[in-house]
DNA sequence: TTGAAAGCGCTAACAT
DNA sequence: ATGTTAGCGCTTTCAA
């Protein structure tokens, strides 16, 4: 069923079933009422993909993220969705499964389904990865992980550094000595950041850095809890821990369960992302909680307005949500 | 960047570039080579909407969930991305946000993107609704709630009455008296079905039946827990409760703790799909879990094997898998 | 107000 | 083995 059958049907032309369905141009009030009758009598559904490549403009908007299972993901989707919807625009998800490689087929793929805009979560750390989304020609919107000259693209995301920050010194006010990190991997944005920002806060207070402190994770269940194990094992442990993710928190807490040990008695534990939405976790783990939804809408929305001339193509956006900090009595 | 463009520096037909690209057709190998050559050094991507436009088929899939925020529908999503990706197909996600009528806008948005297949958790019960799914001329799979004249449809589920049953059976044998259960909405089939299954065993063991000890919940935390929070008010409470869905019994079992009470002394609780992913839910939930990623993966491979010819659009696929049950100490 | 016709970028007969 | 050509379904000048 296309356009011409239905004009056929009304003796029309499809330009003018095209108008009258579309709004542009002018169509008699008779004939309007008419083919929008007959479209819905035919049941007729216009092809997106013909309009598409007549507008050579597809509307719709990429998403790229490491994994889709993550509540944070899901619900930055979630966001960006919202912004499509109410613009028309289609978003495509894809699953990049913490895989650069199935990240680089995935933008392929994007790239040729036309995608007018694109959000990432990037898991490629070499500059060359980057690097192939600064050369494109549509807008792209970074989150969660920025690219390390992330002053020349556009981006959604918190001040990782501030809020890391502020949950360690949350944790000296508290009275805890040899506060300990267990950070995300290095490579990523929001691991580096997290780490910044508990330095930061150590050196406000005067605290001398300690190597043997700082542990690299990868943002994974089984690392925090591998981590967590080994370091507690040790006679001089820490006596509290900041953990750069829900997923190594909970791997951590674990592990402290394991050992017989108790939170936050034995060793304090704050976190990142780690919002209880059972009400049913113990400890509750006091958890500095991204915007997640908002990230989605806002990344989309910076999109949709480049695209409809609102903002200019040269122009960047780097917008800085704050966080909310929850309480727990994990510290 | 067009393949006119590629076939112009090389002196060649468009169709002899096509032809190399796609690997249809004879093409003499220099030919080839020299092509592959161009086209990796203008950094040309094919325009898929072009290529669907022609070849009437766009080859994505389309998916609808209720809420992709929820673990289940997530895991869902990327079981069905892994299928697609496999076969060089792209999902589009919608989220319906448990509304009917942007179901029915995300129905229609897909339909116009010439999805290939669609497959659909539906909050529509409207047989009205469900019917404009069976008008679609691609191949459809339901998945989590079934219309109800589910033998006609292709769906990709496990036997929920038989789980509910064996849930129910499990308490029974554990010594509870005064089982109850808290359903889901009974428009919805897992809804119905997880209630005749509770049925199922309390007629085997020949308990009579007590409209008394059942409870329609919406599958939200706050029917849970607003539920609970009633029925324990109660003097004659039930010993043990079936709960429908992991949201739920994060609410009934706020309730419970905030009542003061425990579990299972006071209340045994099962569910379903209540795993814990963080290790730190307490109290632990006995629980029936789905197979979620396969419940993806199997409704895209339907799609894909009706697709591809192997599998007649006639023939109905209502494919059945086993969940896995995971004890707790909650019963 | 309406129609005729061109063309978006690609593929696949059908020629050569 | 390669080229010519038509056409997928739509929108939009341009003309009437």
């Amino acid at each position: 069923m296309k356009l011409e059958d239905i004009a056929k049907k009304l003796g029309l032309s499809t330009s003018t079933v095209s108008r009258a369905l579309s709004g542009n141009g002018r169509v008699g009030e008779k004939t309007r009422k008419r083919v929008l009758e007959a479209v819905k009598e035919a049941d007729y559904t216009v092809n997106a993909v013909a309009r598409s490549l007549r507008l050579r403009d597809a509307k719709n908007i990429g998403i790229i993220v490491p994994d889709i299972t993550n509540s944070f993901f899901a619900s930055v989707i979630k966001g960006a969705q919202g912004a499509c919807r109410e613009n028309s625009y289609t978003l495509m998800v894809c699953n990049s499964d913490e895989s650069a490689e199935i990240e680089e087929e995935a933008l392929r793929t994007l790239l040729e389904k036309q995608v007018s805009g694109l959000i990432v979560a990037t898991v490629s750390n070499r500059p060359e990865g980057v690097l192939s989304y600064r050369r494109l020609n549509i807008p792209v919107v970074f989150i969660d992980n920025m690219p390390t000259e992330f002053d020349v693209v556009d981006s959604v995301s918190i001040d990782n550094r501030a809020a890391a920050c502020r949950l360690t010194r949350e944790m000296i006010a508290r009275g805890y000595g040899r506060i300990g990190t267990i950070t995300g991997p290095l490579t990523q944005s929001s691991g580096r950041l997290r780490l910044r920002g508990y330095e930061d806060a150590l050196e406000d207070a005067h605290i001398a850095r300690d190597a043997a402190l700082v542990f690299e994770g990868d943002f994974r269940f089984s690392s925090g809890y591998a981590l967590m194990r080994s370091l507690l094992a040790r006679q001089d442990r820490p006596e509290a821990m900041l953990i750069a993710n829900n997923y190594m928190a909970y791997g951590a807490l674990n592990a402290v369960r394991e050992m017989g040990l108790r939170v936050p008695e034995d060793i304090a534990v704050a976190a990142f992302d780690a919002e209880d939405h059972t009400g049913l976790i113990s400890p509750l783990i006091a958890s500095i909680n991204q915007p997640t939804f908002e990230i989605g809408f806002q990344s989309a929305e910076i999109i949709l307005q480049k695209l409809s001339g609102r903002s200019q193509p040269t122009e960047h956006h780097r917008i800085v949500l704050e966080p909310t900090l929850s309480d727990g009595n994990s510290w």
